[in-house]
DNA sequence: ATTGTCACTGAACGCTCGTTCAGTTCAACC
DNA sequence: GGTTGAACTGAACGAGCGTTCAGTGACAAT
């Protein structure tokens, strides 16, 4: 039977989430134990088991939860009706601002790939290419109606791409530039480094 | 007294290294155990503390001596005397260079940087500083005298060394484009990122 | 008041971890 | 050929791991 909101089982859920995603990001998969999560809960470990299958499956399910947070938030975000240059400008912009509001995630997304069992793995590659295909895809265009200049198309998407993630390395709200300016920065620098007219 | 070369004490210490390499750059850190090195080495695990005070110790000076080894092959490439878009290509293609015939140190030193202690990270950190403001002086150069244009020197350093790096995440000798090929593009795009005159 | 259900506890399972150390082996020296 | 000393073994230490499960207690429904 359901039970009434306020009530235990609707609040551990979505905590236990919460709870691995940050503390996974903060020391790592391998170094994070079930009985860590579960302290970060209020709750012990065994009843972790009430929410997920194991250890693995609850990487594997926040990894996955990302990549489709991603993939359909860029499925949402109307891209401009322009030229191949103006939406990759908007893929740039997207791509800042969704993984800056989302740090924890993405860090988690490429750092613990390799502790993904290989079926797992298959699954999260799958869905990150077909985030890169989009980028290339623009990139294709532009270079087909000569608004973009890139040598290699496959190549470029993932040197982009790189560049592009990597500000979470870096960037933490307070420092000496602002979201809007480091956004806008990065936006110049991939249209620049994929020809885009001036 | 010194052993005679062949003696069992001249290879056990570098092949523990390269074996903790290989291992840690494959497995991770947290997930390799003693008992698999030494297993690797030929050799049980009471045997590695002959070769390094603790598994902590270990990861620390495998990143401590790829970053020694990156700052003094950066030091003794000789850059050219021609201008800063000059000196910028040549450090783009010593960064490819020395990144791609290390790619297992490479991926260690910035993937297991949160699994040193605080001390021997700030240690590790300085160094990487160090490289990247070699970056940042010929961006700064550049800048000066008008053969480069980037919005912010420092930010740029990072986003273009993101992007050189990035490179080892993907590239595998016997692919769809040679090691020379690959260079060429990500040189090219690095000099449009940074604003180079064509 | 009784029953049923469900979130959760707490102890236990077998296992692996990093590290230590007394003991063994063996090449090099006198 | 006896002594030395370094390289290495193998067993052990305490601790922590992921996971299981019988039991507990609170609440909802009857």
């Amino acid at each position: 039977m359901a039970r009434k909101p306020g009530s235990r089982a609707e609040i551990t859920g979505p905590r236990l989430r919460d709870a691995a995603l940050r503390l996974f990001a903060r020391d790592g998969y391998a170094a994070v134990s079930m009985r860590q999560i579960a302290a970060e809960v209020g709750v012990q470990a065994g009843a972790i088991y009430l929410y997920t299958a194991d250890k693995q499956t609850l990487l594997f399910e926040l990894m996955q939860d990302h990549m489709d947070a991603l993939l359909s938030a860029w499925a949402d975000s109307t891209p401009p009706l322009g030229d191949a240059r103006a939406r990759l400008q908007h893929f740039a912009r997207f791509h800042i601002r969704f993984h800056a509001a989302r740090a924890d995630a993405v860090f988690i997304a490429y750092m613990e790939l390799r502790n993904l069992t290989p079926e797992n793995f298959a699954t999260v590659e799958a869905l990150r290419k077909r985030y890169e295909t989009e980028l290339e895809t623009i990139l294709r265009a532009g270079q087909d109606e000569g608004t973009l200049a890139v040598p290699d198309t496959k190549l470029a998407a993932m040197a982009l791409i790189a560049m592009l993630t990597g500000v979470n390395t870096w960037f933490r709200d307070g420092g000496r530039l602002s979201r809007d300016r480091v956004e806008q920065i990065y936006v110049d620098m991939v249209l620049k480094a994929a020809g885009a007219r001036a």
